[in-house]
DNA sequence: CACTGGTGTTAGTGAGCGTTAACGTGTCGC
DNA sequence: GCGACACGTTAACGCTCACTAACACCAGTG
């Protein structure tokens, strides 16, 4: 059980750092000397731990789209024993949330500067990226068969575009009071939107049909 | 519909090509050669029409910004008229998505490259956003007079994050069958979100007392 | 103590890039 | 025809920045 507080102390730490710069930054806004001095150590001292600039952001990169999937993995093998598509839906739900919180940076960055990365680190990115999608996408065909296979992958998008939305609400403006709060409701949000894609067609009480593409 | 846009063609086309490769590879993952080589010049001859890269920027980010707000604005006074509350976020939500479906790249650019500006450009663009919030919030609430501001602007914010999500769906792995499709996803995912920021309260399968202390 | 490997430092190099300089060319008012 | 101007070109400058080179320190190990 190899979980925290081992901490490879300067490895792990310069990795936190460099996916804080950048998120706030953007990569190419960020100089190894930033993140050098993030850690302690200046500059050129980074080569004793990584090739490059570039081997960093691939190592960010490839290990939160892994820990993603992972993670969705574990969640849909647990909740989904119980046969109950919904719970497991939920169970990923909350996943995300977590993860959204605890790795703001990260989270960013996984959708932002993917172009960045070598071809192959890249491939082997969107390849996780693509399953963790698709274990969501599962699960939310078999909640709503009725809903084709297309607007369920763009549901599940839009949702992670929801759930990402955690880094534009924590720090500027005094957002919301607490953790439990933000986790509480994106948690609803997310649950509504998915529950409004079940209501397919007719049923919705509150606006005009214009559910088909025949909305001039 | 290319009604008189084709005015001041080269201030307008540079514009529009900076934004494409600005959103594509970043701002600084995209040289003055490559957006001058996009509308047919060569590099320095930008500087014809711009003081510099980042006025590109700036007049790009202040423009979506100022339109955003005008377009919510309008609609507001517009639909607002009739003193329904549901109406009037329901247009808010379409006009959104049209401009998130008309101006992709804009619509990235808006929540990505903003730190890139000089502060005087930030503080006016970071105002105008503020304001098209507050006026998605103020409608909000009184739609659900139950829901706390904080919640409600953190609802805005993600369904923000939800809508401005289409970057994500649209070319790669053949997303959604056409732009109405796309539509109507996104009508119906948003209205589902803030339905459910409605339910306050019980109704979702786990509890928590959200509110409650920390108003303000 | 000598040896070695891991880790850090400062100085320097080479490439990329935004920007400016100097210059060319078509169009328009007179 | 002829300045004036708008618009574009190529060449070059200067700065930033990732990365390398050469050197220093310190912990074990024999």
């Amino acid at each position: 059980m190899s979980t925290r507080t081992a901490a490879p102390t300067r490895r792990e730490q310069i990795l936190s750092e460099a996916a804080r710069l950048f998120a706030e930054r953007g990569f190419h806004g960020v100089g190894v000397d930033e993140i050098g001095a993030a850690v302690g150590i200046s500059g050129p001292g980074l080569y004793r731990h990584f090739a490059g600039k570039d081997a960093m952001l691939a190592e960010l990169l490839v290990g939160i789209s892994g820990r993603l999937l992972d993670g969705g993995k574990l969640r849909v093998r647990g909740a989904g024993a119980a046969g109950d598509p919904a719970a497991v839906l939920a169970s990923l739900i909350d996943g995300h949330i977590d993860f959204a919180l605890d790795d703001r940076p990260l989270i960013t960055l996984h959708d932002r500067e993917l172009d960045r990365l070598r071809d192959s680190d890249r491939k082997l990115v969107r390849q996780l990226q693509r399953q963790y999608v698709e274990l969501w996408v599962t699960v939310v065909r078999e909640l709503y068969p009725a809903v084709p296979e297309s607007q369920a992958r763009g549901a599940v998008h839009a949702v992670f575009g929801l759930l990402n939305s955690t880094p534009h609400l924590g720090s500027p403006s005094g957002g919301l009071p607490g953790r439990a709060a933000t986790e509480s409701l994106l948690r609803r949000l997310a649950h509504g939107a998915f529950a409004a894609l079940g209501e397919t067609g007719e049923a919705g009480g509150t606006d005009e049909p214009g559910d088909a593409a025949g909305r001039g």
